[in-house]
DNA sequence: TGAATGACAAATT
DNA sequence: TAATTTGCCATTC
């Protein structure tokens, strides 16, 4: 594999690269990626990564708007998107329409 | 080298 | 309309 375009690098780019206060789609980035049916490759490569990487992860969500994370991973979501104002309904989705990023 | 896995998404029932 | 099933594709065992 190539260390430099490894899948996982463009990922780590792209997630980067949401902007405070948007949130992106597992399809959007896989899409963005260069594989429009990877979305769940970016779920994986996400929940490999480091603790102590600084990547805005919090950021991206499912199609739904939902967190697609459970038990305590969840929570620490759902604060970190709170931090950054973007409002989470009771059912624990964002309105898509209002945060998505769009590059 | 091959089979299994999964932070999704779209198509069916 | 809602719930379930099937397909996808890079990574992991």
């Amino acid at each position: 594999m190539d260390p430099n375009d490894s899948f996982q690098q463009r990922i780590w780019q792209i997630v980067a690269a949401i902007p405070y206060g948007k949130v992106a789609t597992y399809g959007d980035v896989a899409l963005l990626a260069g594989s429009p049916r990877a979305a769940r490759q970016v779920g994986g490569v996400l929940r490999r990564l480091p603790p102590d990487s600084q990547l805005p992860w919090h950021r991206v969500i499912n199609r739904h708007g939902a967190i697609s994370l459970q038990g305590d991973d969840l929570l620490r979501q759902r604060d970190a998107l709170a931090s950054e104002g973007i409002e989470i309904s009771d059912a624990g989705q964002v309105k898509l329409e209002a945060y998505r990023w769009r590059p």
